[in-house]
DNA sequence: CGGATCTGATGAAACCTTTCATTCGCTGGC
DNA sequence: GCCAGCGAATGAAAGGTTTCATCAGATCCG
């Protein structure tokens, strides 16, 4: 303990007035060299540190962007993370993570907090959509940008054309000579599932081939427990009317397949091949290095915090953008020619 | 903005005083139960929201801890993370994460904010060890508690035996009959890697086996692709001198193995059986998935945030505890008796 | 009815920093 | 020698909450 050091203990130390030692901190160019060596040196002996809540209580914001995401465990969210940080630096911002692990009732807890902080702003990857929660935030001053969220005219937000996701997923695939093609993914609300089904379909459209070359197999979650028992029902037709290659709707249910395809003796990609999507660090790293769509992620969380920055600069000439990037595809080890 | 609501508005719509508001938020018994009630009422009618900052001032200490982290991409930190919030959430605090990436730099400049911000108390897993920087921080009234590190009597800290944890994966491997056995490792400066190592020569030890009986393979690094490069060092020699067990200092390792001996077409585990270390999500997802040592990742977190809070609410009466886990064995498919 | 007790409410002080209008002390120009 | 102008330093005010000593009013008992 031993009484905290404030910058009245430093003005005292260096002989001049606390508001000098204010101006030594933060515009040291008013400041004659001499005091402000002479200040420097008390600061150092004296080991001051600022209190950033008086700093913040009188600025009345502070200067941390909170980032509020579904799944810290999430790679995706984690990359995200990444290029936020990177970008809040840049604007000599800080970050706090918080993870609302898909509960609505601890989304509205950390808005909560988040909001008692006086936060920058939020970056928000919603549970379920824009709540009257967070509007009334937004309302009291707190700018929101939506993450991975396609959002109305009123907010800004980054996201993934999920569309064009499918549909590359699909060319991709088509363009190696598949035409007996599975997709799995679920539960089909979700609009990322359909988004990418949709996509999918339209590249079948555009190939000229018939819808009925794609099968759907519908799980009930994203995890490799789903993708196991997907693989499950693929393996188990016969091989002449076998999918002789998959499409996933998230790296973990390509890697459930993956393992139920190695359990059943199916080679991959020479009986199936496979096509993830998210293209999660374990997607190389799986026993096949699986070809995923890479959703630019660290850029996501730049641009997020671009956008916020932006809007909590000027808000009054600010206008709400919603910015869609487009996927791309890895092609890796998981997928071959059809043999 | 409108202004930003304070107590000072709602005690004037309420017409009360400032101390009776809060009074309201913080021992609602002490007031009458009318005035409590109008006072409520003028907080949900103007939508009052504590500020914080002015809070975490008058208090001088703010209610949230930093957790400050080697990685935020890997689920091994995440999932302490997790502990974390549990044990923090009980205390009533919220946390922060911050993720230093293994850089020094990036370590001091995230105590710096964190010092600032006037934290609770700081659970750090440090890059290197116990700096003078983090010394300066302690001194100055901040509590640390080391994570995933043992320190000295000066510091309380949560570990896991690392010897232990690489005793019962060879004895595993003892049991199943395996003889020619590989650790692979690196780099061995690491004192997890050399932990893990030397408690692997102490099972070979206990079972009368000789050292020679497990072969050493160094990497520079965790990671799958030094896993896949290891992988190849063992696949390439003769099948009679080739070891049936791999012993790895951890799950990323392992994986890569894996693949190196997906590509060989060497079978898990019937040609060689893999030991992971972390169990990390992933190790049970893999194409086969990997038996590993787990370590009680949550239980760390929990076990650092409770170390942290006691030394915070009572400094003058707490004893400094270098708290000690014991890892165990999960079981999976990539290990067998050797054929 | 007076005094003791108790509940409930009050308001000033403190926490620490930043800001900004002022003041101070000089220099240079007229 | 006086004044304008300038750089440098000052000090009071503000920001919102909590705490604590104090006070007002009601209740109860003797």
């Amino acid at each position: 303990m031993s009484g905290t050091v404030s910058v009245r203990d430093i003005a005292e130390r260096a002989g001049v007035s606390l508001g000098t030692v204010s101006n030594v901190l933060n515009r040291p160019d008013r400041v004659g060299s001499e005091t402000r060596a002479r200040v420097q040196q008390a600061i150092d002996e004296m080991g001051f540190v600022r209190n950033e809540a008086a700093r913040q209580l009188r600025a009345g914001r502070s200067r941390t962007i909170g980032l509020l995401v579904l799944d810290v465990g999430n790679p995706f969210f984690t990359d995200i993370a990444a290029g936020v940080e990177l970008a809040a630096a840049k604007a000599g911002l800080s970050v706090v993570l918080c993870n609302s692990a898909d509960s609505a009732e601890r989304e509205a807890h950390y808005l909560g907090v988040l909001e008692e902080q006086r936060t920058y702003g939020v970056l928000l990857s919603p549970v379920g959509g824009v709540t009257a929660r967070v509007s009334a935030l937004r309302q009291r001053g707190t700018s929101v940008v939506l993450v991975d969220r396609r959002a109305s005219r009123s907010f800004c937000s980054v996201s993934v054309d999920d569309v064009v996701g499918g549909e590359i997923a699909l060319s991709h695939l088509i363009g190696l000579g598949h035409r007996r093609i599975a997709y799995v993914g679920g539960p089909p609300a979700f609009k990322q599932v359909a988004d990418r089904l949709a996509g999918a379909r339209q590249a079948l459209g555009a190939a000229g081939l018939p819808a009925s070359d794609l099968r759907v197999v519908a799980t009930s979650a994203l995890t490799v427990a789903q993708g196991r028992w997907a693989g499950e029902q693929i393996a188990a037709g016969p091989a002449d009317r076998r999918p002789t290659a998959v499409f996933c709707a998230n790296d973990l249910l390509a890697l459930g397949i993956l393992q139920a395809m190695t359990n059943r003796r199916l080679r991959v990609p020479d009986d199936v091949a496979i096509v993830g999507y998210d293209d999660i660090e374990f997607a190389a790293a799986a026993a096949v290095p699986l070809t995923s769509v890479r959703q630019p992620r660290a850029q996501l969380g730049e641009a997020a915090t671009e956008l916020l920055v932006d809007e909590v600069a000027a808000p009054q000439h600010h206008r709400h953008r919603q910015v869609v990037f487009a996927p791309d595809l890895v092609v890796r080890a998981s997928t071959a020619p059809v043999s």
